[in-house]
RNA sequence: CUGCUCGAGGGC
């Protein structure tokens, strides 16, 4: 049974959520162990109804259930839900603690966040980890740089954390000494320095970085093309838009924003309609193409297809509305 | 064998 959770463990960490749920099906029985994991999987793919519903259906939860389920309510942005779901545990682990000050991070609320912290009864390393990365969004390089240097123990997450903190001040120095310096770096910490230089506008160096890894991942290649794009370096983000082994939801709309920003809203439609699925995001990063060239009915279009509207997308909306004087005819 | 911390995309 060990060994069939375990590979039903790999399809979680590869995204493969039939193949992990016709496993689940096919295994002849399960432990809490194996209800876990599938959790973690549906939890993982962004179906937060479905692993709700499972929860709801598990024979028993613990707190291994039970934190993965808040953490799949953070990750959506769902944080009242997710601090419910802590509230109602009656004696929370450390990893329970860290995934609630995970929540409050990753939604922006700091001071949540801090006052989180300040009342853990134990903390480890993801503890101090996740407030560095509290102090980097508070754009707070000193309080940051202050908790890495008061931690006994300190492993590649913290430096990545301490690491994108000055990037998002804006600190290209730190970062590139620091990075520099680092005698074992991952694709973490790459990603990180290959976004930064590409808002410096410092294509060499991110390719640089980019060509020095001896392997990459979606991330690298979508940051990697998003400095071609946002440089004006159109050929060379198509180039490796297309040598791309695998598309995402992230890549394409990287694309398209190339494209739009050359004012190439053909081509950017033309990646958008190849997309298996898209968002939100992906959706605004076209209407606001269409919105900034005038293109009002192409824009109600991309509007009215959306998978599901929010408020960020009524925002570009609105804007075209103001630009237009035409508040109401856009819709 | 399962849960927590760091990196990529639009608008504001």
């Amino acid at each position: 049974l060990a060994s069939l959770n375990a590979m039903l463990s790999a399809y979680a960490m590869n995204d493969e959520l039939s193949q992990a749920k016709s496993m689940f099906q096919w295994m002849p029985v399960w432990n809490l162990i194996s209800w876990n994991t599938l959790l973690r999987v549906l939890a993982s793919s962004g179906s937060l109804a479905g692993a709700r519903e499972l929860l709801d259906t598990m024979p028993d939860h613990d707190l291994v259930a039970v934190t993965s389920m808040l953490t799949a309510y953070a990750q959506q942005g769902h944080l009242e839900e997710a601090k419910n779901i802590f509230d109602a545990i009656p004696d929370p682990d450390t990893v329970s603690w860290n995934a609630m000050l995970a929540a409050y991070a990753q939604n922006g609320h700091l001071s949540g966040a801090k006052k989180l912290f300040d009342s853990m009864p134990v903390r480890n390393l993801s503890s101090w980890n996740s407030m560095i990365s509290v102090c980097g969004q508070l754009d707070d390089v000193f309080a940051a740089e202050s908790i890495f240097h008061s931690m006994h123990s300190w492993d590649m997450v913290s430096l990545n954390a301490l690491l994108t903190a000055y990037a998002q001040e804006g600190h290209l120095l730190k970062a590139e000494q620091l990075f520099e310096e680092l005698p074992v770096t991952n694709l973490v910490s790459s990603t990180c320095m290959i976004s930064l230089y590409g808002v410096n506008g410092l294509v060499e160096d991110a390719e640089r970085v980019f060509y020095a890894l001896p392997e990459v991942d979606m991330f690298t290649w979508s940051s990697m093309v998003s400095v071609y794009g946002m440089n004006g370096y159109q050929r060379e983000a198509e180039a490796m838009f297309h040598e791309m082994p695998q598309q995402s939801l992230v890549s394409a709309t990287v694309m398209i924003t190339a494209y739009v920003q050359q004012g190439k809203l053909e081509k950017a439609k033309c990646v958008f309609d190849r997309m298996a699925r898209h968002d939100p995001v992906s959706s605004s990063a076209l209407l606001a193409g269409y919105v900034a060239n005038g293109y009002t009915e192409q824009a109600r279009k991309v509007f009215e297809e959306m998978p599901y509207r929010c408020k960020s997308s009524w925002n570009a909306m609105l804007s075209a509305d103001a630009e237009k004087g035409d508040l109401l005819q856009a819709l």
